[in-house]
DNA sequence: ATAATGAGTTGACCTAAGTCAAACCTACTT
DNA sequence: AAGTAGGTTTGACTTAGGTCAACTCATTAT
C-alpha cells in the first residue's frame, strides 16, 4: 500500500464522505512525502511550524525543554496521526516545542495555505477536520481532568486502558514524561501493580 | 443591548464575515434565552448535555466530584464564552461533569442538531467555529503544558498574566481548584508573592 | 442586633512524588 | 569479545503541596 493510499483510507474511514479521483489528485499534488531517521527533528524550538505531517509509518514525540534542561513530553504520536505544533502552524509564530522522530518516520506533509485549499475544495477533507476537532476536544478535556485530579497511578492505569499499544511502541521513560512523572516513579508504580 | 445583539456582535467580531438579516433571524428563531439563578445547574452529572449555551451575562464553573466528594473545577466561564460538556454534547452520552452558575446567569442556548444547521447555512457561524476551534486547540495545549510542567506558583502567575479578570470575578477557592490546588496552598502562595 | 454560614488564613503535620546516585541490563558498535 | 550508550531498577533522602483543625472576617438570614 502506497503512502497516499494510507492517507486516503484514513480520510475515508473517519469522514464517511467519498474522495473523488479529482480529490485524490489534488491531495497527491500537494502532500509531499518526507522521511526522517530516528532522532531527527520534524520541528525545532524557535522555528515556525510550516508543515503539518500525516504519519504513514513510525513514531514521534512533542516535547519542551525547560531552563534546567528538563525535557517534558506533551504528545506521543503514531501512524495515522497528525504531527504539528498547531499554535505555530496556525499563527505562524515561532514554536516553543520540539518534535522528534522516535523511530524512522515517514510522513506526508503540507502547508497551512494548502490545507485551507483542501478544506475549501474537498468535502471529505473538511468533514474529516470537523471529526478530528471534536475528538481532540473530547480527548483533551479528559486529559486535562486526569492531569489535575488523578494520581500518578491512576493516570498510568488510564493509559493502559486507553492506549495499550503505547506500552509496546514507546520507551518507558517517554511514557513517564508523557504522564508527567519521573522515570523512577513510573518504574515503582509498575513494580507495585504486579502484586 | 439585547441578548441577541451581544451574540451577533460576538460572531461578527471573531468571524469577520457579515451576518445577513436572514442569518440573524435564523439565529433568533433557534437560540432560546434561559436564565439561571446563582447556584442553579446548567448541567448535572449523569444527564446528557443537550444544550450549548452562549453566556450573555454571569459566570459558571464546570466541575467533577470524585468518590471522596472532592470537587474539581475544570473550567471557569464568563460572558461571551460557550457553555457545554462537549463530549456529552457531541456524542449525546451522559456527562461526567456538572456546570453550575456562580452568579445569576443569562444564556442563549441551542441544540446540537440546530448548531449543525447554523454551520451549514450561516457562513459567519462556521467561520466563527473554525476560529474558536483553533483558539481552543492553542489554549488547551498551553494549559496541558502548564499542568504537567509548571509549579503551583508558576501556574498562578500564568493566570494573573493571562486571565487577570478571573481574580475579580471568581472566589479564590474556585481559582485554587481550577489551578489544581487546595485553597490553603493558593492562600500561602498569595501571601508569599507579596514580599 | 445576633446568629449562622461560607470564604480566607494560619499552623502543625503528612504523604506522594521528585531527586540523586549507584547498580544493572540489553542492544549495538568496533 | 569487549566497550559503550540507553534505558530501567532500587535505595536513601528531600520537598512541594495536601490534609486537618482552629481561628478570623464578612455577608446573609432571622
Amino acid at each position: 500500500m502506497s503512502n497516499f493510499e494510507v492517507l486516503f483510507d484514513y480520510i475515508q474511514e473517519i469522514s464517511d464522505k467519498l474522495l473523488s479521483e479529482d480529490d485524490k489528485h489534488l491531495l497527491m499534488a500537494h502532500f509531499k512525502p518526507k522521511k526522517l531517521r530516528k532522532r531527527q527533528y520534524f520541528l525545532q524550538e524557535g522555528d515556525v511550524c510550516k508543515y503539518i505531517g500525516f504519519i504513514v509509518k513510525g513514531s514521534a514525540r512533542t516535547f519542551t525543554v525547560d531552563e534546567k534542561g528538563h525535557e517534558n513530553v506533551l504528545k506521543l504520536s503514531l501512524e495515522n496521526w497528525w504531527l504539528a505544533d498547531f499554535e505555530s502552524f496556525y499563527l505562524l509564530t515561532p514554536s516553543r516545542f520540539n518534535i522528534e522522530a522516535l523511530e524512522d518516520l515517514e510522513v506526508l506533509q503540507s502547508t497551512n495555505a494548502q490545507i485551507e485549499e483542501f478544506l475549501k475544495h474537498i468535502p471529505a477533507f473538511s468533514a474529516m477536520q470537523n471529526i478530528i476537532s471534536q475528538n481532540y476536544t473530547i480527548a483533551t478535556q479528559k486529559r486535562m481532568q486526569a492531569a489535575y485530579s488523578y494520581t500518578a497511578e491512576e493516570r498510568y492505569e488510564d493509559l493502559i486502558i486507553n492506549y495499550p499499544h503505547f506500552l509496546k511502541r514507546f520507551p518507558q521513560n517517554m511514557i513517564a514524561s508523557y504522564l508527567g512523572l519521573s522515570p523512577e516513579t513510573l518504574s515503582r508504580i509498575r513494580k507495585n501493580s504486579f502484586k
